[in-house]
This record gives structure tokens, C-alpha cells and sequence, in this order.
RNA sequence: GCGCCUGUAGCUCAGUUGGAUAGAGCAUCUGCCUUCUAAGCAGAGGGUCAGGGGUUCGAAUCCCUUCAGGCGUGCCA
């Protein structure tokens, strides 16, 4: 139970005691916090139901309420707001009780039900690049929300590992190199070699043979019966396969691992092609499929819809496999394997259409039960300054690996002129700057609204000045600093002794409120909002208060007792953000 | 054409299940380091919430409409 919904079932409690309809006491926040803490609104409600003016309903329960030691103020604003401000010492002790974990930080909503996230997405043989960050840390932000409140949370990254962009692949290096065993007819896995492809090569090639399919279409046709090969299972084309399977994951691990984005699970499109086949059968049992134009498909069209839904493509007239196959035989794939309660997509919003076909189909066919929360997150690509999709200077697209290089880069020069830091080797110090650099990238990315596109801004990412990750890093560090110094004090109650130590309590007390939000809305931004919330505040209590050196003992220790929450509640937003905090900066 | 999304301070963006005085960062200007990390703190200026109409006691938020931009719209993913 969250702050709000304790005082809302206390307010209820007070509207129902005065005559009223005690749905009328929902509390949020207050939007003026000069005036008071929290408020309540019911009585705007409550005026067209009893034909009463709402001052003389709020009134009622003002009164009522203000005789609740829980409450320093319970009062009425013109024309019938209902205003409340909680007493500073109900405030500490429920603060306390998020202290002594009586009270989660979390709301534990999950009840141990699985939740696929598929996010990531990658296409294998191609490098990572600017554009695969954002549904990696959203993804990964999502996925740790769940987890932490109280769900057992898969994240999948889904690799594209079966579709054109591998034909395309296979056809450009069969185009260069005829001679190799993998692409004649008398190709045996058990005898003949696969030659060592590196990632540098895969990097360009898949370009090369994307721009080449585009004006040559003889080589289109020949990437295209090279996926339908491929997916037939052709020896010589599936150890290729792997060959570049292994490459790309191995650079795709590397990656991701800075960015501090682990998979549980590395399935691919390919892991549901033995489904397939249960797919169709499934579909062709409930006439579900036909053929149109020589390919098959399942029309979705209803008669309520206001837009038209066009049919989903299941199988090309070639014969091969598409992105909505794939998708729909993984659906079936992680229904058997974990039933899960909800399967979210972190994916291009762009790519709404194909979800709403597929989410359709998979209903329509019963590959879930009606229960299963199927849904897409979608999120906004990262523009540049035209507001097209972000090109280098060059045209070209900034790899992953550049912006994480160039971040870090600058954040080793900023250490430099720390003082904290001069024990360290450099390799140390390294490690420092690539913690504070991906709280950078990280916090600069997922403090955009999801859904939204955003334009890049490289000078953003290397500020470390004002709202960024760096900010909440520097508040840990601070924290650290003063809680070393303050040395071994036992465990205190929390007390209020000025504004700011009650201003931070309350924003302590609200955190619940803050996660449960960004689990409902899939917004990691509220997080990032929250904690950059909680460390603002802190870092004027800080300036403002003595701590450490404070000479009055109760003080000093329920301010000590403040710093270890913050901390604490900081961490666990870093935590579910996916960015790691550093001792010393 | 149809559908979806977006338009808020000089810039980049929060805020949109209707609430009181629309917020933050950057940038600009002014203060604050002999005292726990100045990657910080305090303060100032900066707004017809794209335009118009409507609903409501109350609208950035809901409805209608106009304008501007983006995206999607059967054999790529």
C-alpha cells in the first residue's frame, strides 16, 4: 500500500463517517506544495451528487480529519479543495517503516508470474549502432522494474537472425568467394571447413549488400532464395549461419555488457521455425488461412474496426517465412515454455501495425489465452538536428561502440581533476569513467519520454552538468563521503528538523507512488524523474545542514539516518534504471 | 486518400484518467568554496501551452475544427 492509498482509505473513511459516498476521498499529491502535502478533491464530486456547495462538504470531512493526530493540517481551500499536510513526526515514523523495510520501496504487485520482455532485437551480421540503444536500456529498465516488483521477468533479445538481412549476407559472400565448400551442393558439415568470418567483415558486408539489393536485382533474387534456403535448412548455408551467429553474438555480448543489458535468454527468430509448422496447422485447422495473390494469410478485418486492417502475411508466395511467421510461432513458443502473464514488446513504434496484425492473429487463434497481456511498448527513434533519423556528419550511421568510446573518453578527462581518485591505476580509473559514462548515456536516454522521438545531441551525453546521470552518481558519492566521515553510528529513527528534511522525507515517502506509475505506464522516465527529484533535494539539505559535523547527537543521528535512506532509495533507482553507481568520483 | 503520433520558455524536454500560481535542465545574468566532493547550492530574467471554437464551477489536459511536422499503410525487419 502506497502512501496515497493509506491517507485515500483514511479519507474515505472520513467522507463515508460524514454522510458521503466514500469514493469521493481518492488523495493524490498535492500541485501546491507551498499549501499543503497531499489533497483531495471529492468534494468538487460530491457537490453535484448532494447539491451541496463543495466547501461545506470538504468542511465535514476537514473537521473530522483534523481531530487524526496523523495530520498537522486538514483544511478547506476556496472554492472546496480539501488540503492535508501530515504531522512531522507521522511522517518520520512512516518513513521509517520504508526503512526498516515494513514498508516497500516497491510495491510487490507480481505474485511471481512470468513476464516475457523482448527487447534488443538486433540483427545479427550487422554492427550495433546508435539506433539499438534505446530499445536495449529501455528494454532492460523495463525488464528490472518487473522484476523488482515482484515478478519473474525473461528478458529475451529476439536476434533477427533468419530473415532477408542473412540471405543478403550468405549471397554477398557467395558472390565473392564461389570457391568455398560451405556454398556447393556437395557440402558435408562433418568434413568441410567453414573459413572464420570476423566481425569487421560483417560490418561491411551487410551494408555493402543491402545498397547493392537495392540496384541489383539479379543479387535481390539470389539473397532472397538464399533465406528461402537457409530456412530449408541447406547444410552448407546453416553452418555459415552459424559461423555468423557465433561472431555477431560474441560482439553483440560485448556491447550489451557495457551498457549493463543482459539477455536471460539469446533466442532468435530461428529458434521459432520448428514452431512454425504447429503455427500453420494451428491456423489452417480454424480456416484461418488462405491464400491470396500466392502468398498466405489471415484476414483481420472486423466489422468494427475504423481503420482498415489489412491481412497479415504468413507465408510469401516463395514459400518462405516472414517477420509476422516468426513472431506468431515464437508466441507459441513462449506460451509452452512459460505461460506467461504478459509478453511486452520494446520495439519501434513504427512497427505498431505489425503488432496490432499479430496480437490479432495470435487472439483470433487462440495461441494465448485471453488473459495473456500481449503488448507493444513502442518507443521513438533518436533524431538528429532535421528531425530525420540520426546520420553521422559523414551520412553514415555513429555505431553503439563510438558513442560509448567518446563518452567514456570524456569522462576520464573530467576524473582528472579529481582528487578522490589519485590512488587509482588508470585501468581503475577507467573503470570509473565507463560506470559514469554509461550513466550518462543511459540516464540521457531513458529521461525521454518513451514513446517519443528525441533528437541526439552529443554534447548532451557528455555534459555532466545539471539533470544527468552523472548528478545522481555525484549525490551517491557525496553521501558515501559524509556517511564515512559520520563513521559507525547505530541505526536512528528519522526526525524532521527543517523544510528541506521534510521536503526530502515526503519525496522518500512517495517513491512507491513513482515506481508503481512507471510499471503502469512503461515509463522509465518517471523514474529517472524521481530520483533526480530525490537527489535535488538532498543536495540542498546537504549544503544547507550540517551532518557529519552536526554537534547536537539526536540531530546528528537522524540526519545520518536520512543519508543512509537516500542512499539507499537512489540505488534502487539506479538499480532498475540499469546504471551502476561508483564510490568516488 | 485513410490511420496513428507530435506541436509547451531562446534550445532540449517533463507535465495530458480536468483542479489552485504550467515545471526542469541547458543557455544568459548575479551571488556562494579556510567548514562533510563547487560534477554542487541560492537567486533573476524568459510562456497567447500551434491557431480558433465548444463542454465545465475549473482546460496544456476532454470534444470539434484549422494549420504545421513526423510515421505507417500485403510479400523488408
Amino acid at each position: 500500500m502506497t502512501i496515497t492509498d493509506t491517507l485515500t482509505a483514511i479519507v474515505s473513511e472520513a467522507f463515508e463517517a460524514c454522510g458521503y459516498d466514500r469514493s469521493l476521498g481518492v488523495v493524490t499529491l498535492s500541485d501546491r506544495l507551498d499549501l499543503c502535502q497531499f489533497q483531495c478533491n471529492g468534494a468538487f464530486g460530491g457537490a453535484k451528487l448532494y447539491h451541496k456547495a463543495p466547501a461545506k462538504i470538504a468542511g465535514d470531512v476537514a473537521d473530522k480529519l483534523s481531530k487524526n493526530p496523523l495530520f498537522e493540517k486538514a483544511e478547506v481551500a476556496m472554492p472546496g479543495f480539501l488540503n492535508l499536510t501530515l504531522a512531522d513526526d507521522a511522517l518520520a515514523s512512516l518513513a521509517d517503516e520504508l526503512q526498516n523495510g515494513v514498508r516497500p520501496l516497491i510495491e510487490q504487485v507480481g505474485g511471481g508470474k512470468n513476464v516475457v520482455v523482448d527487447y534488443g532485437g538486433p540483427n545479427v551480421a550487422k554492427p550495433l549502432h546508435i539506433g539499438h540503444l534505446r530499445p536495449a536500456i529501455i528494454g532492460e529498465a523495463i525488464k528490472r522494474l518487473v522484476a523488482a516488483s515482484g515478478y519473474h521477468a525473461i528478458g529475451d533479445i529476439h536476434l533477427g537472425d533468419w530473415g532477408l538481412q542473412i540471405g543478403l549476407v550468405i549471397a554477398e559472400l557467395c558472390s565473392r568467394h564461389p570457391d568455398w565448400a560451405c556454398f556447393a551442393d556437395s557440402f558435408d558439415p562433418d568434413k568441410d571447413a567453414i573459413p572464420a568470418l570476423t566481425v569487421e567483415l560483417l560490418q561491411e558486408i551487410y551494408p555493402f549488400a543491402s545498397a547493392r539489393s537495392k540496384e541489383d536485382a539479379e543479387f535481390k533474387a539470389a539473397a532472397m532464395k538464399a533465406t528461402f534456403d537457409l530456412q530449408n535448412g541447406k547444410p552448407g548455408y546453416l553452418a555459415l549461419w552459424n559461423e555468423i551467429l557465433r561472431v555477431s553474438v560474441a560482439d553483440l555480448k560485448q556491447n550489451y555488457d557495457k551498457l549493463s543489458v543482459h539477455f536471460e535468454l539469446w533466442y532468435g527468430e530461428s529458434d521459432a521455425e520448428k514452431y512454425v509448422g504447429e503455427l500453420l496447422d494451428t491456423l489452417k485447422n480454424q480456416s484461418l488461412l488462405h491464400e491470396s495473390n500466392g502468398a498466405q494469410i489471415v484476414d483481420l478485418a472486423e466489422d468494427s474496426d475504423t481503420a482498415p486492417m489489412p491481412p497479415i502475411l504468413i507465408k510469401k508466395a516463395d514459400g518462405s517465412s516472414l517477420y509476422a511467421t516468426t513472431d506468431l510461432a515464437t508466441i507459441i513458443q513462449r506460451q509452452r515454455d512459460f505461460q506467461p502473464d504478459k509478453i511486452w514488446y520494446v520495439v519501434d513504434k513504427r512497427q505498431s501495425l505489425h503488432f496490432d496484425q499479430v496480437f490479432r492473429c495470435a487472439r483470433k487463434a487462440g495461441l494465448v489465452p485471453a488473459s495473456t497481456d500481449l503488448q507493444h511498448l513502442g518507443f521513438g527513434t533518436i533524431n538528429g538536428a532535421d528531425g530525420k533519423p540520426f546520420k553521422t556528419r559523414d551520412g553514415g550511421v555513429m555505431q553503439l561502440s563510438t558513442l560509448l568510446e567518446t563518452v567514456t573518453d570524456a569522462a576520464m578527462d573530467k576524473l582528472k581533476t579529481s582528487d578522490y581518485l589519485n590512488s587509482l591505476s588508470e585501468a581503475d580509473k577507467r573503470a570509473v569513467a565507463e560506470k559514469v559514462g554509461m550513466a550518462a548515456i543511459k540516464f540521457g536516454d531513458l529521461i525521454n519520454h518513451r514513446a517519443k522521438d528525441y533528437i541526439f545531441d552529443m554534447d548532451k551525453f557528455l555534459s555532466f552538468e545539471g539533470k544527468t546521470g552523472t548528478y545522481l552518481l555525484y549525490t551517491v558519492t557525496r553521501i558515501n563521503s559524509v556517511l564515512k566521515k559520520a563513521g559507525d553510528i547505530s541505526p536512528a529513527p528519522l526526525a524532521v528538523y527543517s523544510d528541506v528534511e521534510r521536503e526530502l522525507l515526503l519525496a522518500l515517502l512517495l517513491t512507491p507512488e513513482a515506481f508503481g506509475k512507471a510499471l503502469a505506464e512503461q515509463a522509465p522516465n518517471l523514474i529517472c524523474e524521481n530520483a533526480y527529484h530525490i537527489a535535488s533535494i538532498f543536495s540542498r539539505f546537504y549544503h544547507d545542514h550540517k551532518i557529519a559535523s552536526e554537534p547536537d547527537a539526536a540531530k546528528k543521528a537522524a540526519r545520518i539516518a536520512l543519508c543512509r535512506l537516500t542512499r539507499q532509495v537512489l540505488l534502487a533507482h539506479l538499480d532498475i534504471l540499469g546504471i551502476e553507481a561508483v564510490d568516488n568520483m
